[in-house]
RNA sequence: GCUGAGGUAGCCUAGCCCGGUAAGGCGCCAGCCUUGAAAGCUGGUGGCGGCGACGCCACGGGAGUUCAAAUCUCCCCCUCAGCGCCA
């Protein structure tokens, strides 16, 4: 967000921002022109207030009683400055609330366009091995191998959730732990978070006043399941002061998020490419305003060496104007080729937000003593999401035997497994329904002969 | 959850009972002094508006009483201590 001294600086810049987002340009002139009225009522107020005060301060202690006269015409005029008090409150309130929604410039380097089919490809990574031409969807895979149950996840807690069983259990917090070692070693402190957030800092990050609907909320105790762990983190420091040479600051965590994606139904929900619970392991950056943009390039590709590094099909984008979230300046998006869905899968997005957080975070760094302190630049990445992860391994891994592979820098945390082993338990139901792995590939081998 | 003590400028603290322009220290910045530094001395050091003179705001947050609120009343939040509960 822009601060209101900052618009007035840079008022044909944002409007251009605007426009480059195919919104509205002349927001910008309401709000100046709300500005102007909030200052001349902060003035009427200011004058107002002033007579008040002179005429209080002007007795001195112990000095003689203001008379009935005095009385009454003072408490006229504290009845006018309250009238006009409220007025201001008003005015106040418009124009905090027209800030916090003024979406973020996007920066020169963002392509012009609309929409998502408006992004620019920028790289696109092939791995070095080969899938089955006809790979199965991940979540056929799965049930197969009896390692997802997105039934029960449904009973537990309601559509949108899922169980993970053996070895897919095991699998995810494998790519944890390789995760946050590969981040590791790049630098990254690691810090674990609260994931219950209070209001402020939703406020802080961008998540409120606009998206309150994405996430969940505690309602006895007004507060928030973070969407993500660039929540907690970044208002991590609030209303701090960095001291410059200790920037950039690179954080990395990992959390649960959670997601209410409402009105995200239909075929691509199927299985747990879309769901309202996931993993995360998200990169923080907090850094001088002159070295963002490097920092964001840094960004990226910390995110992009943990793709590398599991060998999967990616590629990087970098989205249109148009498609920009509000309180990004520029975002890259990495997308996973899922080949068993036949479509790609946004895992990481890494942003510049430059001053839009820290400016409604007060997140600031003082370079000399003497000045007052300006806002940061804050920038973030999914280092990388679970669940859609999941779903490239297994629709990337699988084997023309309807196995699924172990990528190799997992298989030292998988106790040296080279292939994932189905889940053995199954109850009644299971058994009934022929999904038990071995009846299952009996079954299978049975009718390949018979056939 | 109960009881008690607290929340004042970047930090520490006085003022609160008994209403009358928020005092002092530390830190920091500048100047003087000095070969340089330290010490010492002087000044400055929250936010908003205004070219400026200056004015307003700010004592955890909100509401109220009053000519006038850091100070009195009510509600709420947070911190600490003790007790209770608890993985």
């Amino acid at each position: 967000m822009y601060s209101i001294a900052e618009l007035r600086k840079r008022a044909e810049e944002v409007r251009e921002g605007l426009r480059r987002r195919y919104l509205d340009p002349g927001e910008v002139d309401q709000l100046l022109e709300v500005d102007t009225r909030r200052r001349a009522l902060a003035e009427e107020v200011n004058g107002l207030r002033a007579r008040r005060n002179t005429a209080a301060h002007r007795r001195p202690e112990g000095g003689t009683a203001p008379s009935a006269e005095e009385r009454v015409e003072m408490g006229a005029l504290r009845e006018r400055i309250r009238v006009v008090e409220t007025q201001l409150e008003a005015i106040d309130a418009e124009l905090r609330t027209r800030l916090l929604l003024l979406p973020q410039a996007p920066h020169a380097s963002v392509p012009p366009g609309r929409t998502g089919a408006d992004a620019v490809e920028l790289y696109r990574h092939v791995p070095t091995r080969t899938t089955p031409t006809q790979a199965k969807p991940h979540f056929e895979i799965g049930h197969a191998l009896n390692l997802l149950d997105e039934e029960r996840g449904v009973k537990v807690t309601g559509e949108g959730f899922y169980f993970l069983w053996g070895d897919l259990a095991r699998l995810e917090h494998a790519l944890i732990r390789f995760m946050r070692r590969l981040h590791h070693s790049r630098g990254y402190i690691e810090v674990a978070p609260p994931i219950l957030i209070n209001s402020e800092s939703m406020l802080g990050t961008g998540q409120l006043p606009k998206f309150a609907e994405d996430s969940y909320q505690v309602k006895l105790d007004e507060l928030w399941l973070a969407p993500t762990a660039e929540v907690p983190v970044t208002n991590l420091f609030r209303d701090e002061v960095f001291l410059p040479e200790d920037l950039p600051y690179r954080l990395m965590a990992y959390t649960p998020c959670f997601r209410r994606e409402a009105g995200g139904h239909g075929v691509e929900t199927r299985g747990i490419a879309r769901v309202h619970q996931f993993d995360k392991v998200e990169l923080v950056n907090f850094t001088l305003p002159e070295h963002s943009y490097e920092q964001l390039e840094v960004l990226r590709e910390d995110a992009e060496a943990v793709l590398k590094g599991l060998d999967l099909p990616y590629r990087v984008i970098n989205l249109a104007a148009g498609d920009l979230p509000p309180k990004a300046a520029k975002c890259y998006d990495l997308e996973l080729w899922a080949p068993g869905s036949n479509r790609w899968l946004e895992v990481s997005s890494v942003s510049n937000f430059e001053a839009y957080q820290a400016t409604r975070a007060n997140i600031r760094y003082r370079k000399v003593q003497s000045e007052r302190p300006e806002p940061v630049h804050t920038l973030n990445g999914s280092g990388t999401a679970l669940a859609r992860l999941l779903v490239a391994i297994l629709e990337n891994y699988q084997t023309e035997d309807d196995r699924v592979e172990i990528p190799a820098v997992l298989r030292e945390e998988m106790g040296g497994a080279k292939h994932l082993e189905p889940n053995p338990l199954v109850g009644e139901r299971e058994l009934a329904r022929g999904r038990h792995p071995k009846r299952g590939r009996d079954a299978q081998a049975a009718a390949s002969a018979s056939g």
